[in-house]
DNA sequence: ATGGTAGGACACCTA
């Protein structure tokens, strides 16, 4: 089994304790943050490696942004990657073992787009759309339809009416209107990606992986959106044995305003060979 | 229609 677990902590730094408590909790062999917030130098890589994952995969900025992927296993071919012409720390990747192939492990941040849901009067929501459809692109020109890849991070976009508390007040809201679900479709089908959540969790069923700090009792209130997400390539869907969002973590303090979404993948056996591939003896 | 909170770096931006 290869548990993979995702999650904007808003400060990595902030929050070492908590991810301790994530790998107490889980076990996790591979953990894919977002908005770390802190330059490369500043990154807790010694704290992250007593840990249990020496391996690990960052890119970051002062302040802002920041992504890492943290694994127990050697991670190979790590790549930082920059979209719309920025050098955003907000996508990474590497690859990682797998039953005998190895699984590309994408750790992305979408741009949050800003207050208004206009591309005219708002330049952040114009590059959010921008950056979702490059990130199609990237992954349209870098990977085979066959290939195993995760794609995991926070999308910054609920894409189902069950993704928000209220679909008919949120679909003005920047993270729910149709112009972002539309995008996201599009970087979906880039490679006709699975969202792993919605094939164990009915897709009319509200689940949330985000509640805004703003709330005075986030629980009681309840008005959250699922902005954050684990996609798998089509090669992948058959091995995932289970997918979960700890909402719990939202409790623990103090409390990042996202929660992890955790992954765990089915082992492929020895008997399978890569779809395509042609044996002759 | 507005303001509510949090994190980081440096007076104010980001989410």
């Amino acid at each position: 089994m290869l548990c993979i677990a995702s999650w904007n902590v808003n400060s990595v730094r902030k929050r070492m304790h908590q991810v301790e408590r994530l790998v107490d909790d889980t076990g996790a062999d591979i953990i894919c943050l977002q908005e770390t917030k802190c330059s490369e130098a500043a990154f807790p890589a010694a704290a992250l490696a007593e840990l249990g994952y020496p391996h690990q995969a960052y890119a970051g900025q002062s302040g802002y942004n920041g992504v890492a992927i943290l694994s127990k296993l050697p991670l190979t071919a790590i790549q930082r990657h920059h979209h719309c012409g920025r050098d955003d720390a907000r996508h990474i990747s590497a690859r990682v073992a797998f039953g005998g192939d190895t699984v590309t492990i994408h750790s992305l941040y979408v741009p949050a787009g800003g207050q208004i849901p206009d591309m005219e009067l708002n330049p952040k929501f114009a590059h959010k759309l921008k950056f979702v459809d490059a990130v199609g692109d990237y992954f349209a020109a870098s990977h085979g339809l066959r290939d195993l890849a995760v794609v995991a991070g926070d999308f910054n976009i609920a894409p189902l009416p069950a993704d928000v508390w209220d679909h008919r007040k949120m679909s003005r809201i920047v993270t729910h209107t149709p112009i972002e679900v539309e995008a996201l479709e599009r970087m979906k089908r880039s490679l006709y990606f699975i969202d792993a959540l919605r094939e164990v969790v009915a897709a009319d069923d509200p689940v949330f992986t985000w509640w805004s700090y703003r709330a005075a009792d986030w629980q009681a209130a309840n008005k959250g959106r699922r902005l954050d997400h684990i996609w798998v390539t089509p090669a992948l869907k058959a091995h995932i044995a289970a997918v979960e969002i700890l909402s719990d973590v939202r409790h623990w303090q103090p409390p990042s305003d996202h929660v992890p979404v955790v992954l765990k993948l089915r082992a492929r056996t020895a008997l399978e060979t890569p779809a395509g591939t042609h044996h002759h003896f």
